[in-house]
DNA sequence: CGCTTCATTGACCCAAATCAATCTACGTGG
DNA sequence: CCACGTAGATTGATTTGGGTCAATGAAGCG
């Protein structure tokens, strides 16, 4: 059976899809548009009508504070849906922006619910995906509240591994990670001079090489060492089949 | 209409639950039992066949680290479903504790996933709980990640005042908070010590008074000020009728 | 009434923030 | 093809919010 969009690939990794589910969730990503890196998707306040879905590219949800320090809370890849929250809960408490160049589809808040209603597995599913948006969210706080500056990176760089592995975006040890020092910073609750700091540590203990946004782990064991990173809160199903191009 | 539990008020304050709804979701908690403070609901690694439905008391979520560190990531009124997470996505990958005497309901799986197939609306509310827990988590990583110990401290505070209002456990500027300082500095990715200081300074200055595990905050405006609250994340409904003695 | 758990306080230390340059890469217009 | 402007990366010097360590007080309770 052939899977058009990273979302039908993720959700069918944990529910069986009947023919008709794929269906559905393929046609959902029927028209698709592109987006430039930098744009945001969607700012705090708005009340979109639309659910974003991510094809390709890379997004992070963040928040602005009043005194304009930023608090990135989640960094998100094909297959992830962007502002599910707010179809459901009204106004945006945060913004989404795009760490990449982007393909993107817009599906209507009733459509969700049109779907979710007539296909109760497809329901299921995205609850799911959900529940596993926030056990994300639980092991960053985990990772912000109780571990250092190092293992902290550590622990991020294991994360963002393992999930760009399973949308098929790695080349053997390494795999294009498009944020700055800043934008990792604000991703751990780091200033950017010491995240640059702990960059440093790493490559000089020939953990990492990381330039050109491009990230190579070359000691896979220290760098899982340091953060004692358990991907089992992902949930992941790792798949042979990549995501072709869209 | 009689509610005659918690989560049904909670649900029904998000969508119109029909006759039929009602009865369902108070079936649910047709056979609460009874909790001692201090005990765990479910511990991580476990694999609960149900899920539990807090009634009445206080838990908390909480992950305990290799060296011994606590971060505790989360916590549950009555209402609160406590591992909706693991019924669906397996192993748990943290703890649920209590904080209180506590009465719960066990439902199982079979239950959660024929409701939801036969009643979409339900499943839709319990999606939409699973998202305000996630606007939650959110604000506290960015809480955690950007706000210095009093401000956090006063965000947390103002949370746990609204949330108690919900469920009517709030009278006149107080409600119970059954937390030593030592937890609430895990909540808060403090040290109990640095907790104890912040809690001074804050009767210093006349916004709370916190004794004998109840908290009064005398101040609301200043706590507010400290900790730039914006309740809208929490999506709340007040409601006039309290919930009545279970 | 003697434990044990919690709260409080003081002295000292350190990881990370802050402040301030400087350096580098790269896109752009001439 | 090159000078320049700008965003991002580095590095050093200094400060500081919170952590750590270590006692000492309460307070609840079997």
């Amino acid at each position: 059976m052939r899977v058009t969009n990273p979302l039908t690939m993720k959700l069918g990794s944990f529910v069986d899809l009947s023919k008709d589910d794929l269906d559905h969730l393929n046609h959902l990503a029927s028209f698709p548009s592109r987006m430039r890196s930098g744009r945001d998707i969607i700012r705090e306040g708005e009340r979109p009508e639309n659910v974003i879905l991510l094809l390709t590219g890379w997004a992070y949800r963040y928040k602005v504070l009043a005194d304009g320090r930023r608090q990135i809370v989640a960094h998100l890849l094909p297959g992830d849906l962007c502002d599910t929250h707010v179809f459901i809960l009204g106004r945006m408490d945060h913004s989404i922006g795009l760490l990449s160049d982007a393909t993107v589809a817009a599906i209507s808040r009733e459509t969700i619910i049109e779907v979710t209603e007539r296909a109760p597995t497809i329901a299921r599913a995205l609850w799911w995906s959900t529940l596993v948006d926030e056990a994300v969210l639980r092991h960053w706080l985990i990772n912000i509240g109780q571990r250092d500056a190092y293992d902290r990176t550590a622990h991020l760089f294991c994360e963002l591994w393992e999930r760009a592995a399973q949308v098929g975006l790695v080349n053997g040890n390494a795999f294009d990670l498009p944020l700055t020092q800043e934008q990792l910073g604000d991703s751990l609750g780091l200033t950017a001079v010491h995240t640059n700091r702990v960059l440093q540590r790493m490559r000089g203990e020939g953990l990492i090489t990381f330039q050109g946004k491009r990230l190579a782990i070359l000691d896979m064991e220290g760098m899982r060492g340091a953060a004692a990173f358990d991907p089992s809160y992902l949930h992941l199903v790792r798949r042979n089949d990549k995501i072709g191009p869209l």
